[in-house]
DNA sequence: TATGGACCCTGTAGCAACTACAGGGTCAAG
DNA sequence: CTTGACCCTGTAGTTGCTACAGGGTCCATA
């Protein structure tokens, strides 16, 4: 694998990904499958070395792989509005934001649990009554 | 199903819990396999009424179900010191405290990548920028 | 008594998004 | 010519359910 292409390793290393998952993103067609060597090993090129970045970029950020695939389908439509583009990133903000809030409750009710433990035995433990019905 | 026994779905309505988890908690050894009737059916007492609401309330609370387990198990220990209880829950506390603030450091990218959107055409987007390699 | 509908049973497959093998083939260095 | 790192396919596991398919049970009503 010399010149300018990279095996799935290397691939792998440059992208911050394991090689299955990328082999992954190949079998549902989030990653266009690349040519192969003589020895039918995968040869990627540079195409596929920013796509596969800008699907990790978009992953890190939390976008389902349907939102990145939906991203990946506007890229390509160079001229159309980005409205799209915005609208994902927006429901994704909102959902970001739904997820905190949830988190953030749930915490309140874990510091009152966990408040109210004395750390006796588990018979009159608090955290146990609190789960208990 | 008279008397002092409950069918799958009363339980089910009684705990907020669809009748399949309820026979997938009891697959993967989590709520207590109940006696059966001369039809075949579940029949539930309050012991399983008591436990799966501890269950239910332990997850909505956001414990895996390994933890889960754990809890039940230590619960179940009397005059055991409650440490382990409340070692659980602080371990949990801890983990819901670094997701938020995964999330929060997650909200604030999405954030500068939504403000930066112009709204004209793909080809300028800076959402599609900040995912580009 | 028959029948309809609500309920129950088992078993299996599906979801997200990977991850981890098993059991083999390829390639380059020493 | 062998060793070890790499690659291949295919399948099964993870978490926590959820959704069938294809049947059986129970009870009220006609």
């Amino acid at each position: 694998m010399t010149g300018d292409f990279l095996a799935i390793g290397e691939l792998g290393r440059r992208t911050d990904t394991k090689v299955e998952t990328i082999r992954y993103y190949e079998r549902i067609g989030l990653l266009a499958a690349p040519g192969r060597t003589a020895g039918n090993y995968r040869a990627y090129g540079s195409e596929h070395l920013n796509r596969l970045s800008f699907i990790r970029r978009s992953r890190d950020l939390g976008f389902s792989l349907d939102h990145v695939r939906a991203l990946l389908g506007l890229a390509d439509q160079r001229n159309r509005s980005c409205d799209a583009v915005d609208a994902i990133a927006k429901e994704h903000r909102a959902e970001v934001d739904r997820k905190i809030a949830d988190l953030h409750a749930l915490r309140r009710e874990l510091d009152n649990m966990i408040d109210q433990c004395r750390c006796g035995t588990v018979a009159d433990c608090r955290i146990i009554d609190a789960l208990s019905p």
